[in-house]
RNA sequence: GCCGCGGUGGCGGAAUUGGUAGACGCGCGAGACUUAAAAUCUCGUGGUAGCAAUGUCAUGUGGGUUCGAUUCCCACCCGCGGCACCA
């Protein structure tokens, strides 16, 4: 028995002091303590001469410093990341880990409206919990560089960030809609709502005219799409930011009114135009007035006002199509004939243009519609039945989605479904009726806040309401702290005295000469600052590339350690953020390349998500169900180790798994085993037989865990290293005799990235046995134990035979016969048991796959 | 509705360029040690028939391809995640 909670503090504390996992200035982490820094004035990553191919860049999804602390969650994806960082170290690579807070956002500021404990107490309080909490979880992160974006000289770089998107003109101001969740008091991104709620607190959006800042990522659009051909990333992650960016190619038709001058914009992918019977107009059209006819007004007023009051949601859920005419017509280009006007609150006015052709018969809402309000259904598409029969039912409905070939419009019948679309499109473009488009779901980012805790949008409004950015050598543009919380729908930094002052301050100085054309009053008065603060998504959308040089004071990096680094090899995140924050970080990457930081499009190369860890009643883990499992009383029970260890081993990283309170303890024994047998140091070493046996066993290990480690097998790397210790352990007790010394250090070497306490526990007592030097120099800095393919080799091949695709028999041979077909079909034949089977009958046929398998037919 | 992922013992899971289904762990059963318990160790453990050797069924369901299918193809059922009156 050892004491793992003993043993685990104390290495714990070794490691801090020997400053083991930084990345000094000759790029090769610290083994004599002389490296990186303590004192939080932090080192540096510079790598001069380094060797880049040998450099690893290992990123763990930013975190929220909450009060609760680590959770088991956490535990799993920080060791995976770790085991990679230990491992590529024993290989001898350069390993960047670097760790950082997501430190602005809502909770804090909610924590202090409740209680006045102003966020940045509560924010450090939390941070230095969780640095407890991962350290005592042997997490070896590069500490010297260790950042939080609350930090004045973080978030300088991000209010650059944004001076320099307002100086191309991809920050800027608009008016508009905008979504506002009542309860936060804040303005939201399109990405923070989830079916019509808000994604922090489940209240219903509103939707509120406000001038908010906007950064332009549509210009982005289609690169943001094409760049994930040259990433690997899950199939569904990539399948999800291209359903949210969601590009759409298809045409826009004029059409013109009949009997006036006006004309209507529609966008359709679809169009089936000799089959189109009238248009329907989303209620906020802008200039439906103009349409609507006298006898019409009153209906259609009542209409739009009912509209309105529904919000987006209810509109959606509503199954009866509804709507008015509006009393004007269209007239078709190609049929000649009118088609009625309507509106109806299925057509979304941010939709496309806001309007839509009804070709009722090949498209089911349009079908509905029409079917409804007993307009004309023709039939311009048969599908591959030939069925021609009117459309009357939506079973008869053929959309673009299925095949088809055109019929009842003129020029183009005959041709597919698909073809005729197309020559629809080349026709109305050349007749000059319409114009080919691609329309995209992604809108621009909403990055104003009306709230506190966030960096401060760097601008000032000048007495006519002009915007100026605050100038770079100014930056930061620092929150004050002498604010009233509470929230009023504006943001709290409107309270602040000193904020004013500083403005009055900063405006004096930097823009006198405008004060003196304009006469205005030369103390600065009549100015104001941008009281709204960014979303934070912003902050943590690009701090990936200020942990490279993380205490630069003239760049936020410098390009020489952006590219010494990134892009980033792995990137472990959860599932949760695979719209937001890797479509925005995608973005500032693309930007900044364009600037010239740096010539890589695409930050992270690879990118993997962890499972969601359940609670023992298979449900998701949460303090009203009580299912919580704390990693904190794992570890008082049972060690670090074994929580890593059992994390490990529950199953595949990226799938969802339930706890098992009792499966932990199998951990805790196998460890514990472990100990045993490496710390019993007196008995003699093996030989003959069973050396060969478990040295081929222990050089299997190594190869299946070098092997699984990079792919992030970790649960069949540790099932592998416990076959091993399980027949070390029958060894053991049956001859009385182990394991030689270098092959005892070999095997911790391999642990050593899964359970790191353990192993430099067992390494110091194998070391003191065979020599008396007491200074640190633990398994750690060691090289990855060497595989021998010739001591891995099985000397004995079992293969099974085979008759009519049912094992009859085993057939044992000696390694080096297996390539000898002949042989092993003889060696079968004359099996009794084979024999039973073929009894006289022929063989038909005989397939031998070498090594693997043999089948005969009879 | 569309897109994506998944379905294997009592439980977590292993095995896929098609080659002995159930590695490893938990749980369970029996035994050793012990005055006893814990710890530790040994043996067994998919269903079914059998004392056993062995046979037979079995990877969500139903078909197919193949000497051989958890793996490939077709049709379906169920669960999870995302998007959604997107024109």
């Amino acid at each position: 028995m050892y004491d793992q909670n003993k043993v685990e503090e104390k290495w714990q504390q070794i490691w801090d002091k020997n400053q083991l996992f930084q990345q000094t200035e000759n790029g090769s982490t610290v083994g004599d303590g002389k490296g990186g820094a303590g004192d939080g004035t932090g080192g540096t990553v510079d790598g001069v001469g380094a060797n880049d191919s040998e450099n690893i860049y290992l990123l763990f999804a930013f975190a929220y410093p909450s009060g609760s602390g680590l959770h088991v969650g956490h535990v799993e994806s920080k060791t995976a990341l770790d085991i990679l960082a230990r491992y590529y170290r024993m290989k001898g690579k350069n390993v960047f880990f670097p760790v950082g807070w997501d430190a602005f956002g809502l909770p804090a500021e909610n924590y202090a409206i409740k209680t006045g404990v102003h966020p940045s107490i509560t924010t450090v309080n939390a941070i230095n919990t969780f640095r407890k909490q991962i350290k005592r979880i042997g997490i070896s992160y590069d500490w010297a560089n260790e950042i939080a974006t609350s930090h004045p000289e973080y978030y300088r770089w991000t209010q650059w960030l944004f001076l320099q998107l307002y100086n191309k003109g991809l920050a800027y101001q608009k008016d508009g809609k905008v979504n506002w969740c009542p309860s936060c008091q804040t303005v939201l991104a399109n990405e923070q709502v989830v079916e019509g709620l808000c994604e922090r607190c489940d209240t219903q959006v509103e939707q509120k005219d406000m001038r908010q800042w906007y950064y332009q990522i549509t210009k982005y659009q289609d690169e943001l799409i094409g760049g994930l051909d040259d990433v690997d990333w899950p199939a569904a992650t990539k399948a999800q930011q291209l359903n949210w960016i969601g590009k759409s190619e298809g045409i826009n038709i004029t059409f013109k009114v009949v009997d006036s001058d006006v004309t209507i914009d529609v966008f359709t992918t679809a169009p089936t135009n000799w089959g189109a019977s009238f248009m329907v107009l989303a209620p906020e059209y802008p200039g439906l007035e103009k349409l609507v006819t006298k006898e019409n007004k009153k209906e259609v007023a009542a209409y739009v006002d009912a509209t309105n009051k529904k919000s987006e949601l209810n509109r959606s859920i509503s199954k009866e199509k509804t709507g008015v005419f509006t009393g004007s017509y269209v007239k078709n280009h190609v049929t000649g004939e009118n088609m009625p006007v309507w509106i109806s609150d299925f057509v979304l006015a941010g939709v496309g243009t806001g309007a839509v052709q009804g070709c009722p018969g090949h498209d089911m809402r349009d079908f509905e519609f029409a079917k409804k309000f007993r307009i004309k259904i023709p039939r311009v598409v048969v599908g591959p039945d030939g069925n021609d029969s009117p459309i009357d039912s939506p079973e008869k409905v053929i959309d673009k989605s299925m095949p088809g070939t055109m019929i009842n419009s003129e020029f183009i019948n005959g041709l597919s479904y698909k073809e005729g679309l197309k020559k629809t499109m080349d026709y109305f473009e050349e007749k000059g009726w319409g114009k080919r488009v691609t329309s995209y779901r992604l809108r621009d980012w909403l990055i104003s806040r009306q709230r506190y805790w966030g960096t401060p949008i760097p601008v000032l409004y000048d007495p006519d309401g002009n915007p100026h950015a605050i100038k770079e050598s100014h930056l930061p543009w620092e929150l004050p702290t002498d604010v009233d919380f509470k929230p009023t729908g504006e943001s709290p930094l409107k309270s602040s005295q000193e904020f004013a002052q500083r403005t009055r301050k900063y405006v004096v100085e930097v823009h006198s000469d405008l004060i003196k054309e304009k006469g205005w009053d030369a103390s600065g008065e009549g100015w104001r600052p941008e009281f709204d603060t960014m979303d934070t998504f912003v902050d943590s959308s690009w701090y990936y590339l200020r942990y490279v040089d993380s205490r630069n004071t003239d760049v936020f990096a410098r390009t020489k350690q952006i590219e010494k680094w990134l892009p980033v090899d792995l990137y472990m995140i959860g599932p949760e953020h695979i719209v937001l924050h890797l479509l925005y970080s995608r973005f500032f990457t693309k930007f900044l390349r364009d600037e010239g930081y740096f010539k890589f499009s695409e930050p992270f190369t690879k990118m993997r998500h962890q499972g969601m860890i359940l609670g023992p009643d298979n449900k998701k883990m949460s303090k009203s169900k009580g299912n919580v499992i704390s990693p904190d009383d794992i570890i008082t029970k049972f060690g670090a180790d074994t929580l890593r260890v059992y994390e490990m081993f529950m199953g595949p990283l990226e799938s969802d798994k339930p706890w098992d309170i009792r499966a932990v303890i199998g951990i805790y024994k196998f460890l514990q085993k472990i100990h045993k047998l490496t710390a019993e140091l007196e008995l003699e070493e093996v030989s003959g037989e069973a050396k060969v046996k478990l040295q081929r066993k222990l050089h299997q290990a190594i190869k299946k865990v070098s092997d699984d480690i990079p792919k992030l097998k970790f649960n069949t790397a540790i099932a592998f290293m416990m076959e091993f210790v399980n027949l070390w352990q029958d060894v053991m007790i049956k001859e009385n005799k182990t394991l030689s010394i270098e092959d005892k250090i070999a095997f911790i070497g391999v642990l050593a990235p899964f359970a790191p306490f353990l192993a430099d526990e067992l390494y110091e007592t194998i070391s003191k046995k065979v020599s008396s030097e007491a200074s640190y120099g633990g398994v750690h800095q060691t090289k990855w134990p060497e595989f021998s393919q010739e001591l891995a080799k099985d000397d004995l091949i079992t293969i099974p035979v085979q008759i009519n695709g049912k094992v009859r028999a085993q057939l044992e041979v000696i390694a080096d016969k297996v390539e000898d077909e002949k042989a092993i079909l003889d060696m079968a034949e004359g099996l009794e048991s084979i024999k039973k089977y073929i009894d006289g009958q022929e063989i038909k046929k005989k397939i031998y796959i070498k090594g693997k398998i043999l089948s005969l037919v009879i």
